[in-house]
DNA sequence: ATGTCC
């Protein structure tokens, strides 16, 4: 395998069928196994791929690694569920509060706060949804613009969002539209979801370098704010795997051949692929209106603790499991990331308006116990079509976590029975040992990774106080 | 990721 390395953590690999681009720097990109460019270099099949690579935070994941970014154009493309991964339209929220960390230290308070978010953030309902008046068929056609007034607190959490509405042909979704997934979606909406969906409380390190750009977006030293991490539920996933389905099928029909079988793509103009993007569309809507709903939720549960006068503005909500239309020099493109964030630059016009003079936040989470991540785009992220890291990234399986890590190692990290312990949730942490540090790359390496190729730049580090996970 | 498999 030719390398070719650019310095400033940028490889480039050329594989067998296309090249590769590798964002890491030298410890990550030693820990990359093979395996990482054997799938890269089955997706580099897919015909008329314009640009591949990987963000720090790669790893080995069903026909794609969780990590990258694939780009096609629009006229002659393809679109891949594969690429677009599992969980459609999962991604971050963060929710700013006018509290500081001081506020929250009492252990007392902060089980007060889990108990409230628990009440009114179901982890996994099975029922029916709290919210009756809600329509999911509006939901899922026009996302937030679907929500009744009284479920948007202030016009600002319409507006500070990567994308408040998808717009599709709702012809595919009628046809496809099994009433049992309905009843299901709609009892799941605003509902955190297991794996590695969380809320967390957390609080801010200001980086002196962004003072100015910190102020700008309301932050301060120390603040408390609230990160949410979840996707479409049960709606992407049920429908993800009807069309996976109806697109291997297809596959086969057109005798198209790659060593994975778990790879699925089409050409864009297909039928096949146009109803999959329809659907993707669906499923981001679902999305971004269930991380609202999830912030509603935790908005009434700080309300019932601090009084009905606080008020949790919106900082930014983003995915990074989607494939988008973008204009890339001018010119239309699918940009697919799967377990990638896009981080904009400031004056960059694929800026939310909210945030088109200063560039927009890109939310990185990092693992159980460690820090998250509110970053900057900067314009030499063009070269990454404005990619960079989901997160710490995963680096074992659930399984081999389980295997590997003991409850004892896992308290440790939380720091349980210390002042700076990470209050959980769960009274038991068997049930999510496979979600603790240990399961994870290293954060800070990641983000160094991303800093050092110059695609962005740290704002705030997010310092864990109390975590939400479902099972 | 997912009422985790009909």
């Amino acid at each position: 395998m030719q390398h070719i390395n650019h310095g400033n953590n940028h490889h480039e690999m050329k594989l067998e069928h296309g090249k590769l681009h590798v964002f890491a720097n030298e410890e990550i990109f030693q820990s990359f196994e093979s395996k990482v460019y054997e799938m890269a270099n089955n997706n580099l099949r897919i015909p008329r791929n314009v640009y591949m690579s990987y963000t720090p935070d790669a790893h080995v994941g069903v026909g794609t690694c969780i990590g990258t970014t694939a780009v096609w154009r629009m006229k002659d493309g393809c679109v891949s569920p594969s690429i677009v991964g599992v969980d459609i339209g999962c991604g971050m929220r963060v929710h700013t509060t006018p509290l500081h960390r001081n506020d929250i230290q009492d252990k007392g308070v902060r089980r007060a706060l889990i108990s409230a978010i628990e009440k009114y953030v179901p982890t996994n309902e099975r029922t029916n949804s709290h919210y009756a008046d809600i329509d999911l068929l509006n939901i899922v056609k026009h996302g937030l613009l679907g929500l009744p007034e009284k479920y948007v607190p202030d016009n600002q959490w319409m507006t500070h969002v990567e994308q408040s509405s998808f717009q599709f042909d709702h012809a595919y979704l009628e046809n496809h539209l099994p009433p049992r997934i309905q009843k299901n979606a709609h009892g799941q909406l605003g509902t955190l979801g297991g794996g590695n969906h969380f809320i967390e409380i957390q609080y801010l390190e200001i980086n002196e370098e962004q003072r100015e750009l910190a102020a700008k977006w309301g932050l301060f030293e120390g603040q408390v704010v609230v990160m949410i991490h979840s996707g479409s539920r049960a709606w992407g996933a049920m429908l993800g795997r009807e069309y996976t389905r109806s697109l291997k099928e297809a596959m086969e029909l057109w005798g198209v051949q790659n060593p994975d079988p778990n790879l699925i793509y089409a050409p864009i103009a297909s039928q096949e692929g146009g109803a999959y993007l329809n659907l993707m569309y669906s499923a981001l809507n679902f999305a971004v209106t269930n991380r609202h709903m999830i912030a509603f939720g935790v908005r009434e549960a700080f309300r019932e603790v601090f009084g009905s006068a606080l008020e949790l503005p919106v900082l930014y909500d983003l995915m990074h499991n989607y494939a988008l239309k973008e204009f890339h020099d001018n010119k239309p493109m699918l940009v697919h990331r799967k377990g990638a964030t896009r981080a904009l630059p400031p004056q960059h016009f694929l800026n939310t308006p909210a945030y088109r003079a200063t560039g927009h936040p890109a939310l990185i989470p990092g693992s159980m116990g460690t820090s998250s991540y509110i970053m900057i785009g900067r314009e030499e992220g063009s070269k990454n079509f404005y990619s960079i890291c989901h997160g710490a990234g995963r680096a074992r399986s659930r399984r081999a976590t389980k295997e590997l890590v003991t409850i004892d190692q896992f308290q440790q990290s939380l720091r349980i029975g210390t002042e700076d312990e990470v209050l959980v949730n769960h009274r038991s942490l068997e049930t999510i040992l496979d979600e603790c540090p240990q399961a994870y790359k290293d954060v800070d390496a990641i983000i160094d990774s991303i800093v050092g190729a110059s695609l962005a730049d740290v704002v705030a580090k997010c310092k864990p106080m109390a975590a939400i996970k479902g099972i």
